[in-house]
DNA sequence: CTCTCAAGTAAGAATGATTCTAACGTAAGT
DNA sequence: ACTTACGTTAGAATCATTCTTACTTGAGAG
């Protein structure tokens, strides 16, 4: 409970009810890609008077001081995690779950031998594949 | 010219002056990673009349027959391109260009220890970086 | 050659995610 | 207590995409 006041001061962001309720929520949940939407009808079970508005500005401004990470796996909506340490995701083509991907060696290094005219700053990589879950209902079909 | 009307005999696919427009203006441009938005302005310079409907009917068919592939790496739109040969992109953290990272080992194989739950279908890398001309617009500031 | 039907197209409405706007609330410092 | 900057809210606005409906067209049947 402390240590989640902290993290906002650490930030230089002030702390408000929402924000406490947001970023608690993430935190939360670890392994979870949550967007905008599921954020905010999750807080607003406890915050019945919250805004979209205010989750969407909370993420920006988490995403832009660095506490969240905007993923873009899913060509429908942004999710976001609050997990920092760098690593990769997995998209079920079924149902569309993401799931973390960890692994040293992808996060380390990534030889790359042609970009173009780009220079390079990081990279992401979007796994696909099937979740357990969608693989065993497939099997009762 | 001979060789787009087969493209669409070899998917079997109705050929229509829509799609002929929408596939070549694809095909014109290797390289190029269009949204649908930029389709349409380019193909109602030749042919006023198509509608947005035709243009996302169109990409959205020639996704699923193969001919196309969606591009997730803008969270804002999706973008689609034409050439089918497995490859990366790298999106300009400055003005959004996406450029293509050809590279035969990321493409070849993946190693990866851990993806959880999931079995593995694919993959694709999203590089960030800044373009050339980016670059150079920095340089005189 | 005309009829019929399935598929494609056009225009605009509908949807969903996200951003914007304007008014109100709140907490810190003077 | 007063000012001020920042946060929040509700709802409007925007943008990409999808849906609906009616019109068009072309290939095959007769």
């Amino acid at each position: 409970m402390k240590k989640i006041m902290d993290e906002f001061k650490d930030l230089e962001l002030k702390l408000t009810p929402q924000r406490l309720a947001i970023l608690g929520l993430i935190l939360d949940k670890p392994g979870r890609h949550p967007s905008a939407e599921e954020i905010f009808s999750k807080v607003k079970e406890d915050y019945p008077s919250i805004s979209l508005a205010t989750i969407y500005n909370t993420l920006d401004v988490l995403t832009k001081k660095g506490r969240l990470v905007e993923i873009t796996i899913d060509s429908k909506k942004k999710h976001y995690e609050s997990n920092l340490d760098p690593h990769h995701h997995i998209v079920c083509t079924c149902c569309g779950k993401i799931g973390d991907v960890w692994d040293e060696e992808l996060i380390k290094k990534l030889p790359v031998s042609d970009v173009g005219d780009f220079e390079v700053q990081g990279w992401h990589i979007n796994f696909s594949g099937i979740c357990k879950d969608c693989r065993e209902k497939q099997g009762n079909n």
